[in-house]
DNA sequence: CTAGAACTTGACACAGGTGTCAGATTCAAG
DNA sequence: CTTGAATCTGACACCTGTGTCAAGTTCTAG
């Protein structure tokens, strides 16, 4: 089994450049020990965790929200999930429901191609 | 009535800024007539289809393809909407996937800060 | 006519995650 | 040791909708 990896085959597993990876450590969403020559490490346990920045950055949150999310959440790294603080949670709630309006609006979109699309599939639609 | 307007009052309607208002109309999602001194005159119309770019814009696509879709569907600006030919369908069609795809991921990250909210408001939770 | 509000165009900047390039260093295999 | 692949850091650019500022023009009320 592969405990440990480096940037480059927890970039192919993931489908995340390199470029990228390196960033959310830079951005304290990812942790990475390093080799005596500086090279990174990363834990089998990164693979699922960035899959999961990648869906918070898919969901609009910022750097900055997701590194104050994650250690709050299971599995992260295996560490005991801390507990938001009351500012957190209160921020976390506003981006709930941002999301929600965002699922909502996404949905009217939707609905929208779609009647663009059957409209031109229709028999008595075109020309 | 107000039969026709100018740019501030679409802004103030829509909430939309003046400054997007004409990038709006310079990427051709946005019609408007000019005065003899060249000021932006626009129609009622143009309040319901701000509104849908804006939409449109929150789902994720970028201006070209909005200015496509724009003519193919109904109350756009009350003509005839156009069908979309194939090569538009098809592009549609990827793009409701694309839409789909990205409901199913914020229903994932809106699943996982409710986890957050959730555990920091549990009784057993926290410290 | 005049003053001021509203509008015009054009330009520059930002956000923020990512692509990409350059030059140096490290790792792993022979 | 040598060599080539992999990695390192740092810097610059891009995208694209939007904010903002500047200087000039138009509109409208008095």
């Amino acid at each position: 089994m592969t405990c440990v990896m480096r940037i480059g085959e927890l970039a192919r597993r993931t489908g995340v450049s390199e470029r990228s990876l390196r960033y959310y450590e830079q951005e304290g969403l990812l942790w990475a020990s390093r080799t005596p020559g500086g090279h990174r490490e990363f834990t089998e346990a990164a693979v699922e965790r960035v899959r999961r920045v990648q869906e918070l950055y898919a969901a609009g949150l910022c750097s900055s929200k997701i590194a104050e999310l994650l250690p709050c959440m299971r599995d992260s790294d295996g560490g005991p999930s801390r507990t938001a603080d009351a500012r957190l949670v209160e921020e976390l709630t506003a981006e709930r429901a941002r999301i929600d309006g965002m699922i909502e609006d996404l949905r009217r979109s939707r609905a929208l191609l779609d009647a663009v699309i059957e409209a031109a599939s229709a028999p008595g639609g075109g020309s």
